[in-house]
Order: structure tokens, then C-alpha cells, then sequence
DNA sequence: CTACTTTGCGTACAAAGTACGTAAATAAAA
DNA sequence: TTTTATTTACGTACTTTGTACGCAAAGTAG
């Protein structure tokens, strides 16, 4: 049977990055409560249906994006988180540059847009603390785990990656410090390829490495 | 209304440690699916009941076991973690001295018993998985929380603390610079107060920092 | 008082992190 | 072709953090 299981759900916390300014994933509520009003992409998880797929079925249906790396944050589960009955939501997240998809609000969402994120208001449920949780939780991760993943593309080189980490964080990182810690941290990989058509000298491309 | 959330469960890693024997407290399941198994402690949460509330109540009725600070791991929402239906399952976790708790198995529990961790073999559901997942989230927060807060009294010897810390990572750590790093880092804080009664040189009492 | 034990401070060395100099490799300008 | 500008990439010195270990202080037991 696939029926959606009442009490279960998931949001996504997707933020959009580009020129240093964050942004935030929100679709308007095509269905009550808080009808109309501006919330993170979520809902129901079906009764056969793995956390990590409903996570993904939901942002694209949502919002047209698929094919992302979603990172598992944490639940959230206070009773009053929801008004019409007793739901928990598992938060997924996932850093992504805005430009690189359309938006296509489908079923249940009557638009889809990035906001800035310094500028949000109270928004529905428990979803201003979702969206806190995963930023921290993006900023700690950023040096363990390959949160970038969706920002960068396949082969890159490592000016690229330190760019994204100092607008990310934004502190300056000295570039060949930087250098030395993703390598020695073996969160990169250096392949035996160099950038071509660039302006001054190549670079080695790197890849991330998936731990 | 108080019906239970059929979609939602509970599990509880309780370690029980002492004298460097590390144990896990198991319940002998009085109901089906896997009865008469050794699994974790857990059951499902009430529809007006935080998850917090829940972890908490579902360890007393089971195991007799209260007042203990219990910490929140990760989710299990796999399709096939639980064979009769799609259950979720919110892990938490703790570490505590066994000889400290008297055991009382209650309603869906037979037996409650403290086993080694070592000689655990397949658990019912995705229950070893558990267990794996809850033991290294605690070696990787020994550091940074109070992970220990149950096994450690109120106030307390820095010496005591060091122990705990050697035992559970079964490893030697200089006792001179264990003191600098716990109290740089602010783990813990001194009191105004000293051991007394004890047989050396009396020590200064400390706490642990929640944060 | 002496011998012994535990506490708790201090110092020296090692490793990791940070600041910064500069040569190598290319494109564009002269 | 030579020079200049730009970006890459390696290296070195300093600073902070972490580790090994010495030893005096404060108590108990005899």
C-alpha cells in the first residue's frame, strides 16, 4: 500500500548560494493550515518510502529540483509543533547555487522562491529553528564532510572550493593554508588533470572526496 | 486524546559501565514480533507526548530506570527496519552505572538484563545498528558534552572524571594534562569545595558544565 | 618525624595551525 | 621577443595547542 503516513514528514532547508549572499528556499502553502504563507519545502512520507527518497520525491515535486545531496540534520518532534494533529519532521539540508535551477512550483506549493536568508520573518511551524539548526549544522560540517558538494562541480580547482569556503564563512582564509588543510585533511583528491583556457597558470582539478 | 502513534517508536541504548566492562540493558520482548527476544528498551510514543517525554517514560516502564539524561542520536526510518509496519524509530542514548539502578522489568518486558557489549550477537530489527551508531556518537561527545553526567556525581574529584574517561575510551591519558584540557575547554568548573575523608591529600570538588 | 600517596602546578618538547615570502607557469601588453 | 600582470603552488618562520614528564604541596599511616 502506498498511503502517506500521517504523523511522519520531512523538510527540506535548501539554501541557495551565490556572490556571498545566502539564501533560503521557501514555497508558498497551497492548503491549510497556514494556507498561503511561505514555508520550507516538506510533507508526508509514504508508507514504502525510505527517509532519504521522500526527501528527494518532495523537493522536486515541490520545487522542480532533483538530483541533490541532502544531508540528514535532525528531528523535530515537540507536540505543538503542528497545529492540526501530532506530526514529526525529520530536517534533510543542502547547499546549492540558485541559478543553476528553475524553480517549477508543482503540487501543493503555489510558487516557489529563494529569500534571503537575513531577512526572514516568522515563518509557519518550528521552520525559523529548522532553518538555524542547519546552518549550524552546515558550518560545522564544512570542514568534515562534503557539504559543498552541490556547489561545486565534478573536477574543480582548489582556488574555486576556497572561494565558496570564505563566502560561506564569510572570514578570509589565507589560500595556502587553505591549500594545505582540505589536502591534509584528505577531504580532497588531486586528479592528473589541469584547468585549461584559464587566464594565467592551470590548475591540478580536484574532486571532493565522498567519506 | 492519549492513543499511541502507530508509525512511531522510541529506542533506548543504555551503557552501563563499570570497572571498564562496558554493557548495554536489554529487555526480553513480551509481544510480537520477536518475542522472547533481547532487544533495546523502546515502544511508541503518545500523541500528546514530546519525544524527550517519551525516551524517558518508555525506560521507566520498561526497565524501572528514571531520571537519567538521556541524549538524542538519530533516526531509523528504513521501510523494512520493522517487518509488521513502517515504524520510525528516534534514537537516544545514555551511559550509566548498572550497579547504581535496581532493574524492575515492567509492562512488554519479561526480563531486563545488563549484557556485554562485546558479546551482543544479532539483535531483533536494526537494533545492533543502534548500538553502533550510539557508541560512537558518544566517543566522538566525550570531549565537547556531558556525556558522563550519569555516571559522575554532582560534585566530584577531577581524578574521578579522568578514570571514567580512560576507562571508556580504554586508553591512558596523562592525568596532568587531562586536567588542563577539561578545564580549558571548559567542560567543567571548579567549586569551592574539597574532598574530605579521603586518604591523600584532599581535592578540589568539581562540576560538570551543561551546555 | 619519616615514608608514602595523591594532588596540582610548571616546564620542555612536539605537532598542528597561521602569517607570509617567493618562484613557477601562463596570458596579455609593450 | 621581452616585459608585466596574474594566478598557482611550494616553502619557511612563528604561534598556538597538545603531549611527556618533573616535582613540590598536602594529606595519611606508621
Amino acid at each position: 500500500m502506498n498511503e502517506i503516513l500521517p504523523n511522519i514528514s520531512i523538510d527540506n532547508a535548501i539554501f541557495g548560494f551565490a556572490n556571498g549572499e545566502l539564501k533560503i528556499l521557501l514555497i508558498k502553502r497551497d492548503k491549510q493550515p497556514e494556507l498561503d504563507r511561505w514555508s520550507l519545502p516538506g510533507g508526508y512520507v509514504y508508507y514504502n518510502e525510505n527517509m532519504d527518497d521522500a526527501s528527494r520525491r518532495l523537493l522536486h515535486e515541490l520545487t522542480g529540483i532533483s538530483n541533490l545531496f541532502l544531508s540528514r540534520v535532525d528531528v523535530f518532534g515537540d507536540t505543538d509543533r503542528y497545529p492540526d494533529r501530532r506530526v514529526i519532521s525529520v530536517l534533510y539540508c543542502a547547499l546549492v547555487k540558485p541559478e543553476q535551477f528553475e524553480l517549477l512550483a508543482g503540487a501543493h506549493a503555489k510558487k516557489v522562491k529563494w529569500f534571503e536568508v537575513k531577512g526572514i520573518k516568522k515563518l509557519p511551524f518550528d521552520h525559523n529553528n529548522m532553518i538555524d539548526t542547519a546552518l549550524s549544522w552546515l558550518r560545522d560540517e564544512i570542514w568534515r564532510k562534503p557539504v559543498l558538494i552541490n556547489l561545486l562541480p565534478e573536477k574543480f580547482p582548489l582556488n574555486q572550493m576556497h572561494d565558496l569556503f570564505q563566502a560561506f564563512l564569510h572570514e578570509t582564509i589565507d589560500n595556502r593554508n587553505f591549500r594545505k588543510k582540505v589536502i591534509s585533511q584528505e577531504l580532497v583528491e588531486r586528479l592528473n588533470e589541469k584547468t585549461t583556457g584559464g587566464k594565467q597558470r592551470p590548475a591540478y582539478l580536484y574532486r571532493l572526496k565522498r567519506k
